[in-house]
DNA sequence: ACACGGATTGCAAACGTTTGCGAAGCGGCT
DNA sequence: AGCCGCTTCGCAAACGTTTGCAATCCGTGT
């Protein structure tokens, strides 16, 4: 074992004081006189003393951890995601002298058990939750144990009172669909995924809300899906998208790696970006930036989010029972070339469609 | 606080046994006979009993934590180092039990003094650290104070006795060197940094041994060097290079994001890469497949290294005073686009200047 | 002279484990 | 009957804190 730092039984013997009176002292407890505060702290400086955190955790019952599961990922990913979000975790809860307990699955277990010994354990004050699916055993347990805890992400069900930060992409999706429908697109396909994740659900709303908004019979909306982490279906469900009889002139992809992977396949297919067919994305993932010609997307300003996140989960460690909080976060457009006007042949079609 | 979960005394008493052979039960310790040992799971599993970790690290003087200092970043990074390293570092530390302690470093502390208080805390048995310098005050006080501790990364000094893990990016310079040079390179250009990392220091003196083993004198080599995380300057050396006198026909870049701002650069100057201009990188971060026409890189490999490294510190807590683990990986070329043979009339401005 | 009150300090219990050592029970042997 | 040894279990200390309560000291007012 490391060997072990001083301890207030050793400060104590050496400044000839009780334990009790050299622990006050360093709490600044003001029942300490003030001359013998100075002369603990001087000694504890000098002796390098550093409170052993487990043993103040068992009386005090807090640990000074969130903490956060590791997801378990496939081989690869083009994702910043979560280096971003940690960060700002890290930045979120530095100030309230928090650590961040960073807890991987094992192989043979599920996340959910994981959460369960930390908390159990009680190894971890409060929990952050991310990628939130329609039905999560973690949210449920979560508050069934009444555990303090912040989402990243939205439950669908709006009045359960939970915690969470959520970017309000639903929104975006809307403005993605104003911004090409003004440029004259009126076939839309969606890339999106199978798998029950609320922010698919939510964006798929989003997107469908302004549609109806706009109230224009002329606009199609073609929905593809697959499996989250299968590029190959991905790729496969694009083709059918981009070959279908009904090609769309305008493609959303519900995160940047499903619209890159458009951009890809477009490419393949011969089409010009944006001059045949326009892409727009969701997060702002650095490649976005790279790939030709410039991703139109929209910033999910992880790493702030997390940030509050750290600090809306400091705040309901603090004071108990306090209402929910919750934060929705506008993100930001990227505007880059990957959006244009629909194809002019497009356009004619329509309005020769139209005017019959 | 969170209510606390059953306890080892809850549990005895509802057995009717004392605390001690409850715990010695739920060890598998022999000496308890196998019907009450049976009895106990049975209870335990009943209760859901989970033992606190703080009362055990007390008496055991083992947290069961690996600790890793977030570093503080800038605003923004095209980069996705941390999230792989802290999944690999994740899988490599779950099979065994431990769990990774990220302390953030609040705006007014040393990174240094995170790491003294998570240490003497006693809220660590081990530490990773990446990014090392070559002057680096956080692994003097690792080995002084006989922390466990592996780094990502090499000391300057191969005699110290220290764990280690290091992607061998001195060979790959040099690979580099050689593959760029078959094609008939001639000139090359480092773009480098100023810090005073390691890395830095090992890559170039690769390519510089690749460049001597070579021993053709025609071969030229200029550095150019800018802060780590300032992309105007790097973007200012990026330009002197390419519009300097003798600008060079192949230039390699520290490590991606490097690379990807000379494709930049090299766009912005109108020259055709790799036509005109061959660029290389390292670590293979996700926006070198997109930036046209594909970066030609190396893999750094992160998220295995991380897992290998995680598998390292456990195995030092384990057996403590054993002999320091190293291990270089070797970094997999990726072949891309941006690397092509030198420019034609560079070939026969050379070849007329070796026979005059 | 005595009581009282405020300032300062210490005692001891508690948090939930692990573990060295001793005790009890019991069967078999002499 | 007495002893031994094995199996099984419990007592109590220890890990390093925090904290309620009591104790001490000293000065002041009556």
């Amino acid at each position: 074992m490391v060997q072990r730092s001083s301890t207030l039984k050793v400060l104590a013997e050496h400044l000839d004081l009780s334990i009790t009176t050299v622990s006050r002292a360093l709490a600044g407890n003001p029942s300490v006189a003030a001359r013998t505060r100075e002369r603990v702290t001087a000694a504890a400086r000098e002796f390098g003393y550093v409170p052993n955190l487990a043993a103040r955790q068992l009386v005090s019952g807090r640990s000074g951890f969130a903490a956060f599961v590791l997801p378990v990922r496939g081989p690869s990913y083009v994702d910043s995601y979560l280096g971003e979000f940690l960060t700002g975790l890290g930045e979120g809860l530095a100030t309230h002298g928090v650590d961040l307990l960073l807890a991987p699955v094992q192989p043979d277990r599920s996340e959910l058990a994981v959460l369960r010994h930390v908390i159990e354990s009680g190894r971890a004050d409060g929990v952050v939750v991310a990628r939130i699916a329609e039905e999560d055993e973690r949210v449920g347990y979560l508050r069934e144990r009444r555990v303090p805890f912040v989402m990243h992400g939205r439950l669908l069900d709006e009045t359960a009172p939970v915690s969470w930060l959520d970017t309000d992409s639903g929104t975006a999706f809307g403005e993605a669909f104003d911004m090409l429908y003004e440029l004259g697109h009126r076939r839309f396909g969606l890339v999106s995924i199978t798998d029950r994740m609320t922010f698919r659900h939510l964006r798929e709303r989003g997107l469908r809300a302004a549609i109806a908004r706009r109230g224009d019979q002329a606009v199609e909306l073609e929905v593809v899906a697959a499996p989250r982490f299968d590029r190959a279906a991905a790729v496969a469900a694009i083709d059918g998208l981009l070959h279908g009889p009904r090609r769309p002139t305008a493609v959303i992809g519900l995160f940047d790696e499903l619209a890159l992977l458009v951009l890809e396949r477009a490419a393949h297919a011969g089409l010009r970006v944006p001059h045949d067919l326009s892409v727009v994305g969701f997060d702002n993932v650095p490649a976005a930036a790279y790939a030709p010609p410039g991703l139109t997307t929209f910033d999910a300003c992880t790493r702030r989010s997390a940030k509050e996140i750290g600090e809306m989960l400091v705040s309901l460690v603090e004071d108990r029972g306090g209402e929910p909080l919750r934060r929705l976060v506008r993100p930001e457009p990227v505007l880059r070339g990957s959006h244009g006007p629909a194809p002019r042949s497009e356009r004619a079609v329509r309005r020769g469609r139209s005017k019959p």
